[in-house]
DNA sequence: ATTGAATAAATCGTACATTGTTTAAAGAAG
DNA sequence: CTTCTTTAAACAATGTACGATTTATTCAAT
């Protein structure tokens, strides 16, 4: 019944019912993806009034987008300095796959104990387009995967975790957006994922999580060679 | 050298250089301290217009100011139909904790590694402090208690990490401030101090680790076992 | 009691005034 | 002539005021 269309990443249940002005929250999205997706440079100005006649709004909306995103962290602010991209460099990534590598493993013992066949049935579902797709297709695949790890996160009683899983999510997406997988990553994807599906199947909670802490290390590791690899090449 | 009076708790290096602007800061810390100490009930309005007048100012700062807030989790917005006092409760309380006991150890077990001997020192200076305290004014001792872990965590080299531990110990410790700490809970926040220190002495990273997250969650229980008391007696 | 129009209230966007910061040019000292 | 200081003007952030739009409330009529 859920077609292929269907995996827009959507945050989980609950999660970020974005709730700034109508015209501030599309501002909001907007330099927000301007910044993770690295159109905007680290460190860059961001002056009110240009980002306002850009935008083709006042600049109050602006402000308030600005304080928003300083409240999550992606600007910073100096009194009567103006606001910066926070730079989403290899600490920035490092430090919230960091993260992820602690909280994940949690929700993901969390969820293999509470996993009911539909959960099951809808990870083996996602799984198989994943395969199917094969890293033809590298933002559907992201895509998918997002989907997957979202199936078995969205129920899970700590919202916090999850909220703060998810905005880390996001991050790392956009940023691995910018580089191809390398086989080897592609293979341990498939196999542990894989081997994940066996292991909720199983109820094996404590092998589970196990997993994904190497999952999101291997993960997280990944982008940061690219990452590096891109840095030496600009640097040379 | 240092002073009793040095500790009222600071955020660690480089955390939270509050930047909005002049009265923009103050009425974000006003609005804030307001909403985790409990002065302003959950769910309650957030009406700008009122916000202005109570604190003489114009609406545009504190609209900048809840745009921080909801940024930061503390205000919920819904478009056209303003701010809401996100609920402080039992769940919110025992997600942070959950995390903290993930967090945690992992920041701990850096810090045995890394820990100087001046370190050491000064947790021995804090815990000499706490004891001489004993809990008879809580308030320091929460003051204490924050100084002793920030000490842990300040230089750690995942800012993320020590920022969201520092967020999440702001309300735990605004919570907690309205409750005394039992007896049983007192023996054991002393014993594991000093057990802590003990395991940092001697190197021992993971049972460190392990003793925080035994801590933590403690100190995470014990708050959610005050707040149920206090609902069923409102209840009742 | 329920619906619907009138009224009140609050949010949201725009425009503007004020204050502080940055830049660049002119002048003084070496 | 170069370098440093001073100063003024452009620039941008912050605060205020106000009108327009949306939402909430009241009260009358069916």
């Amino acid at each position: 019944m859920a077609e292929t269309s269907d995996f827009k990443a959507k945050p989980p249940e609950g999660i970020d019912a974005i709730g700034a002005s109508s015209e501030g929250a599309s501002l909001y999205q907007l330099i927000r993806e301007d910044i993770i997706e690295g159109r905007l440079a680290a460190n860059e100005r961001l002056v009110v009034t240009d980002l306002a006649r850009r935008h083709g709004t006042s600049t109050n909306p602006v402000r308030e987008a600005l304080q928003l995103l300083r409240g999550e962290g992606f600007v910073t602010l100096v009194p009567n300095r103006g606001a910066r991209v926070r730079p989403i460099d290899q600490d920035f990534v490092r430090d919230i796959y960091e993260i992820g590598v602690l909280i994940e493993p949690a929700l993901t013992r969390w969820f293999v104990n509470m996993a009911t066949v539909e959960d099951i049935a809808e990870l083996e579902r996602i799984q198989g387009l994943i395969e199917e797709n094969n890293f033809a297709d590298t933002f559907r695949h992201s895509e998918l995967d997002t989907a997957f790890h979202t199936v078995m996160y969205q129920k899970h009683y700590n919202r916090h975790a999850a909220e703060l899983w998810w905005k880390h999510r996001e991050v790392l997406r956009a940023v691995s957006r910018r580089f191809n997988f390398t086989l080897a990553r592609r293979a341990a994807i498939l196999s542990e994922h894989r081997e994940l599906i066996a292991h909720v199947k199983a109820g094996n909670a404590n092998e589970a999580a196990e997993l994904i802490a190497r999952h999101v290390e291997g993960s997280g590791r990944h982008i940061l060679e690219h990452m590096r690899a891109r840095n030496a090449a600009r640097a040379g």
